[in-house]
DNA sequence: CGGCGCATTGCACCAAAGGACAATGCGGCC
DNA sequence: GGCCGCATTGTCCTTTGGTGCAATGCGCCG
């Protein structure tokens, strides 16, 4: 689908606050330090739009009529844009500040803000971004060709993953070994894997939590 | 080494703060609530015990003679303590809020602070650590047996979890595929594993950031 | 020097995985 | 009713992986 460009188009800085004027500033400001902006008037405006996927990051107010930053924050995070938030607000209170880091902000600042330490910030939000970029597309793919897999083949699938032999897994879903290496292979196809050792390492990236582990001992 | 020892021997609160009543106030209110509290007077006075490795949690006072609770928190973390920390602080800025949970606090909570929100702290505190615990002792004890390869034999456990053929690895280190085999039963003994998933999975654990996926297309 | 750990291999053999070709049965959908 | 996707199997054959047994060569240490 994608040719693979590297053309590294300029981040895309999407600013949502209902203050016009500070707005203006900020596009403003962002443009001059070289950035691509938009922005938005309020969360809807953002969220109305399909979640951007290339470079860039989120500037948000906190206040707002309608959503207020955390809200869209935590509607961002279920839509799985993939972009990193700066929370820029007038009345920072901790308690909210903790609430947005705790739900993964790249950071919270409190204007007035000094202009070298939003750049400051949006330049760690969009080298924290980049780093996660690729992998969440990554696997953004593998959770669509999930998807594809049959009820019974992401069966086999656990059982293949957990190292289980193909008899093992035969006689777990009661049936025989031929099945399971007709359902392997459908796997292997759809996942788009060439070896085990892929398919593992791609269902251990479709999990939730990227931490967990093995303590089976 | 250690005998698994399941008897969930009851959290241990450490409570880092300057103001004596405080603490005690602190104490007093953590231990009805059923948790073993250790207190300390200063940053120093934590840190010169040895880290301790139960279950339990750290709750700073953020302002202190000496080093604050901000530089305590770095100390800790570079020495590897495995506790969750709660900061509970006077006069809790934004700023060093969010310096905080950007450094990986558990909590950020203002004094005075209600009964009830502390508590609560302290319980997903605890619960996130005994989360991280397991899978913290599962990978160092990976690391452990990892170390114990010999240089070659992680020459091949790298070619194996990407998948390689035993021809593969063997052209590509020159050598024949059944040395490679011999070197592969090898691994298997040392990490543990039973099977190549498990290896996969192990490895991956090993790798530094879990993040981490295959782009590789 | 002799022992030890490590890397290397050969041969034979067995077990497991995978591909080829083919076929059956079931439940939905047009 | 006929087509299709899905699950199921069978047989045969090839490729890989894994093991047992045995042996060689090298560098290091006491």
């Amino acid at each position: 689908m994608t040719p693979s460009r590297e053309v590294a188009a300029s981040a895309v800085i999407h600013v949502v606050d209902d203050d016009d004027a500070f707005r203006a500033a900020i596009a403003r400001l962002l443009r001059v330090a070289g950035y691509e902006v938009k922005d938005y008037r309020s969360a809807g405006d953002y969220l109305v739009d399909a979640p951007p996927d290339g470079p860039g990051c989120l500037l948000l107010d906190l206040h707002m009529p309608g959503p207020d930053g955390l809200e869209l924050q935590e509607a961002v995070l279920r839509r799985g844009d993939g972009l990193p938030i700066i929370f820029l607000t007038g009345h920072g209170d901790v308690r909210q500040s903790v609430r947005a880091m705790r739900q993964g902000a790249a950071d919270f600042l409190v204007k007035p803000v000094n202009r070298e330490e939003l750049l400051a910030a949006i330049r760690a939000a969009l080298q924290r971004q980049e780093r996660e970029l690729s992998t969440s597309r990554w696997r953004r793919d593998l959770a669509e060709r999930y998807a594809t897999l049959t009820p019974r083949e992401k069966q086999v699938l656990e059982g293949v993953v957990t190292g289980a032999l193909n008899k093992q897994i035969a006689a777990l879903l009661g049936t025989s070994e031929r099945t399971i290496k007709a359902h392997r292979a459908k796997i292997m196809l759809k996942m788009r894997v060439d070896s085990v050792a892929e398919l593992v390492h791609a269902s251990a990236a479709l999990r939730p939590r990227g931490a967990g582990g093995k303590p089976v001992d």
